[in-house]
RNA sequence: GCUCACAUAGCUCAGUAGGUAGAGCGUUCCCUUGGUAAGGGAGAGGUCAUCGGUUCAAUUCCGAUUGUGAGCACCA
């Protein structure tokens, strides 16, 4: 087993940070994933966790040198300052001079929070990859009005230069010695180290009046840490290892560098990285809006988002006729029984908005007639398109696709903006098709997934293979309970992401319960990631609900069904790029592509006349019909960040020119209108990413 | 769902040691007809999230509810 964070302690936490990877498209918010730390560390190692719950506990990364490289999330070639804010967030190794500084520094945060809230409790404490936090059972509340005092302490403390002295007990020594500090939840915790792991030792830190059992390391004495390059951040609820079972402690976060300027530049860049975030800009654009009589997680798309939303419909459309979908379109709800069929439900109920029922009053009374769902996915419906009519092999594969509106009620916690919410629509399609095609059939929606995402600019992603857990306890309450087609189709996918030489990483436990998937992993401009797209292999719904197909021997055989969302939502995607764009779209995903800035209302009319032609070409151009001077409109018009202001005047009314000024440049260009219309029509309809004047 | 914090005009925010409120931007109207990041003036706009309690009096204090944020848990 891995020793890494704050000796055991810190490796339970890791464990926990680690098994928390994402799952489906429908996304995670896992801060910090550690995968980047574990993948940096040796080829080949092998981490077995042993989580607990529900299953999905243990995550094992099998990490080789291919699986390694392919983690580094944010290979961009994008450098802004956000980036180099999220770049700082690699976590140290375990023996570097700023792990134990972090480290250190955690165990001088509790002994500040010790002197002012005496009967506190520990949890855990371990550094992270910008700083350190650490959890406690308080005996009187902190709240951020007490990080001053606490970091006057801190300082305090780091200037007595406490000497950090270790000891290693045997087990029975040591857990007398916890008994003793009152620790009930170290205790907890080394109780199920002696007992659980078998070791034997444990060790503890001393420094000043202050003890912690922990594996260190640790600086030589408090003097050792910066005293201005760490600052108390924020503080939050967290449960007791990870599980909402147990008791929820206050986590005290922190950030904690080298030295005074790192911590500066990192403080101002995560100001920075705040003014990117999809949920202001999606209110200073225009792009979204949550009413609180619609509801919360419902988001009501206003036209400057809607016209995202139709560009990368089109961009979908385009892809998926080219590779041989065919669209559909279903109802937003259906019958409650559906769900049953499929084995969603009641395995699925919490998710589901309840049931509308139907009920008919008669003469014995209200009777229930029947019962409605809305559609937390798309797969039931188009598994009923598929059994609309008989199938032979020769319509395989069937790629049938839409862009389904799907509710799920997510926890009121976990609503957030864009990125999670509780009506979404998908770009969702499921291919139908033999166990022969699903290689094929795999490898086409990947090389789908890189198409888009090249033209979408979105390049700071990386692939996780999501596995069942053979050794998890639950596995029968959790996956589909057939072992042979669990192998045999993870290994398919496994030799097609081999066979293209594709990089990714491996989570065990992270399958859907119908199978295993591949999973596209995007981190937000806040540094979390999130999962974004999904192809998942279901070798198990056809076959309950009854799907065949008449194969070349005139027997009945069972479809495979590969579901996939490269778009991922509307919702998930915009708030990607709304943050990967701050907002400045491409030309072609501009809700308004030109904007016509007039000297004078003399020239309205030849201002007018270039919108409506350029209307005309299907270009978004508006006229900034105002009597505000030339340098508001323009001022306004780089607010929004419309990438192409023209501004005309009597020149150009004259010549038949305009005056382009593009979103990020101060010098400009005129040309003839024509030429303009050429070139703006022209990378409108190659999507590019830059227009170059 | 859990912990903590927050909720004042469309937006960003100030304020009231308890006596029903202000600024900037935006918006409307008027003047200005202006050549590249805010021209000038006037006006409108708020049951201070909702409900309840304490009080002569609550936007302010207390409680609940709803919503939002930071986390945690969840995430087919």
């Amino acid at each position: 087993m891995e020793r890494s964070g704050i000796g055991w302690l810190g490796d339970r936490v890791d464990r926990h940070e680690e098994r928390r990877a994402p799952c489906s498209w429908a996304g995670t918010q896992t801060h910090d994933p550690t995968q980047q730390r574990k993948g940096a560390r040796g080829a080949g190692s092998q981490l077995h966790q042993h989580g607990k719950r529900n299953g999905v506990l243990r995550e094992r990364r099998h990490t080789s040198v291919r699986a390694r490289q392919s983690i580094p999330r944010r290979c961009l070639n994008r450098r802004t300052q956000v980036e180099a804010f999220e770049h700082q967030g690699s976590e140290p190794e375990s023996d570097s001079r700023l792990y134990r500084v972090r480290h250190s520094l955690a165990h001088v945060l509790a002994q500040a929070v010790l002197e002012t809230r005496k009967g506190s409790t520990l949890g855990f404490g371990p550094p992270i990859k910008d700083g350190f936090y650490y959890d406690f059972v308080l005996s009187a509340p902190v709240t951020e009005e007490d990080f001053p005092d606490l970091e006057r302490r801190m300082r305090r403390i780091i200037k007595k230069g406490q000497r950090f002295y270790r000891e290693d007990l045997p087990r029975e020594e040591a857990l007398a010695r916890i008994d003793d500090m009152g620790e009930p939840y170290k205790r907890e915790y080394a109780s199920e180290l002696c007992e659980k792991h078998g070791i034997h030792t444990l060790s503890f830190y001393r420094n000043g009046p202050f003890l912690d059992m922990c594996e260190g390391p640790h600086v030589e004495t408090t003097r050792d840490i910066p005293r201005d390059a760490f600052k108390l951040r924020s503080v939050a609820g967290a449960y007791w290892r990870g599980d909402s079972e147990n008791v929820m402690m206050t986590r005290i976060y922190a950030w904690a560098f080298e030295d005074k300027e790192t911590l500066d530049a990192h403080v101002t860049a995560h100001a920075e990285a705040q003014a990117r975030d999809h949920k202001r800009l999606g209110r200073q654009l225009d792009i979204y809006a949550i009413d609180q009589d619609v509801g919360p997680g419902l988001p009501l798309w206003l036209p400057n988002g809607t016209a995202i939303r139709d560009e990368l419909e089109k961009l979908a459309r385009e892809l998926e006729f080219k590779a041989g979908y065919q669209r559909v379109s279903t109802p937003h709800i259906a019958r409650q029984s559906l769900y049953f069929k499929t084995g969603h439900l009641p395995y699925y109920a919490g998710d589901m908005y309840p049931a509308m029922e139907i009920v008919e009053n008669g003469d014995g009374g209200e009777k229930l007639k029947d019962s409605y769902v809305l559609k937390p996915m798309n797969c039931p419906h188009h598994h009923a398109v598929y059994a609309a009519r008989p199938r032979s092999y020769r319509d395989l594969p069937l790629r049938l696709a839409e862009y389904g509106e799907v509710y799920r009620l997510e926890a009121s916690g976990a609503v957030s903006g864009l990125l999670r919410v509780r009506s979404m629509c998908m770009n969702d399609a499921h291919i139908y098709c033999t166990e022969d095609q699903i290689a094929d059939e795999f490898r086409a929606v990947m090389e789908l997934y890189a198409d888009a995402y090249r033209i979408l600019g979105l390049d700071n992603y990386y692939l996780r293979l999501s596995r069942s857990d053979p050794e998890d306890p639950k596995r029968k309450e959790k996956y589909v309970d057939n072992p042979e087609a669990w192998v045999r189709c993870e290994a398919i996918i496994q030799d097609m992401l081999d066979s293209i030489g594709i990089e990714y990483v491996e989570g065990i436990g992270e399958a859907a319960f119908y199978g295993p998937k591949i999973d596209v992993q995007l981190n937000t401009v806040t540094g979390r990631d999130e999962s974004v797209s999904t192809v998942q292999l279901d070798f198990a719904v056809p076959g309950r609900l009854g799907l065949k197909y008449i194969g070349s021997d005139g027997l009945e055989h069972m479809p495979y069904c590969i579901h996939r969302a490269p778009l991922s939502t509307h919702e998930r995607l915009v708030a990607f790029l709304i943050e990967h764009y701050g907002g400045a779209f491409p030309t072609w995903l501009a809700p308004i592509q030109v904007r016509v800035v007039t000297v004078s209302e003399k020239f309205d009319v030849y201002g007018r006349e270039i919108v409506e032609r350029l209307r005309g070409r299907f270009v978004r151009a508006e006229l900034a019909s105002s009597t505000d001077t030339v340098s508001k409109k323009v001022r306004q018009g780089t607010v929004e960040k419309i990438p192409n202001l023209l501004v005309v005047g009597e020149r150009e009314q004259e010549q038949g020119t305009v005056t382009l000024r593009r979103y990020g440049h101060r010098q400009q260009v005129s040309m003839p209108y024509d030429e303009f219309q050429d070139r703006v029509v022209r990378s409108i309809r190659e999507r590019s990413r830059e227009f170059v004047l």
